[in-house]
DNA sequence: TCACGTGATGTTATAATATAACAATATGTG
DNA sequence: CACATATTGTTATATTATAACATCACGTGA
């Protein structure tokens, strides 16, 4: 993948006061750009439109929820189209999809050529994309004893963020 | 069929010719009746039927291929009959859904408390189920690093079993 | 024993998620 | 411009899951 930057889109995650989303959005477009560009794939304005929306916050979107937002913005919008407009995006790894949530996510970590693998807040809903390589190691060690050779996974993990672990000190009261 | 182990459901796991599965359903059978009394519930026979038929195969097993199953086995059985039965059963541990496929699966460790990591081979649908062991280590150190509790996580990884490895040559012909 | 409360199951309806199949349109290339 | 192909529009339907309420079954205490 491109070398150009070995940094996330900066600012993505630090979702503090100080982080200027329209940035954010911004070099996100411009990353999915050049993207499309060098796979020789076409940037549509639906397809803009799409990823605009699915960044419009850090936080898993509903396939449904694009739609509508979606319907609001041009006209002949069926589920397929967003269905397929997710499959391009998740094709040129600028949108991950959430299995547990059923939901999709823009992708923070577009620099590198991977997977996601992500850390769900079950209090805010925030999601923090993680790099593989803090699971590198147990995967191939899984690898090496089941005599199994893994091609993609799914990784998610559900509990608190920061923030919420202050917020919600003490027992929490949704567990089990 | 009347052969006992000692060994818990360990017999599961390995697949090979030399796999018996009546003794290894039996097993599980044995396993849910003491769960459930253990933990006050009652194990009925709608329960008792959904468990075996989620354990008819080492293979994740889709609701609507469960209903039709049970259709053929008792009358008035609706989605929500199913539904509600997977959850009753997820929540005392004796099924796991996978997530990435919708689809659900007998728990092949019962005897420790734990959620299901998952190796799923792409090509057969054999689907091994790890301990945590195995990511205990990574998990930690992304919550140190992350700041992030981690309560509960879907872990699903895809791949080739090592049968499949070998076979490795483009689709299973015996599969569907 | 039997009425009662609760948990389990039956039943109907509908919500939420996703894909198939084909038609129409747009775009780049010769 | 004409053509081939990618993209989008459109209609229909498949798949997955839950809501809401009725009925049944089981254990408990009077």
């Amino acid at each position: 993948m491109n070398e150009r930057s070995s940094k996330s889109l900066s600012g993505s995650l630090a979702f503090g006061s100080e982080h200027n989303h329209s940035l954010c959005i911004e070099e996100a477009l411009d990353h999915a750009k050049r993207v499309c560009e060098e796979g020789g794939e076409r940037f549509t304005n639906l397809r803009r439109q799409v990823f605009e929306l699915v960044w419009a916050e850090h936080k898993p979107v509903k396939a449904y929820d694009l739609l509508s937002a979606l319907a609001s913005k041009r006209s002949g919008v069926a589920p397929a189209t967003v269905y397929r407009t997710l499959d391009f995006l998740q094709a040129q790894g600028l949108v991950h999809r959430l299995e547990s949530l059923n939901a999709y996510l823009g992708c923070s970590h577009p620099e590198t050529d991977h997977q996601g693998h992500f850390l769900i807040c079950e209090n805010c809903e925030e999601v923090r994309e993680l790099e593989l390589g803090a699971f590198m190691q147990s995967i191939a060690a899984v690898e090496d004893a089941q005599d199994f050779r893994v091609r993609r996974m799914t990784i998610e993990l559900f509990g608190l963020c920061k923030r919420c672990q202050a917020a919600n000190s003490g027992p929490d009261p949704t567990l089990p």
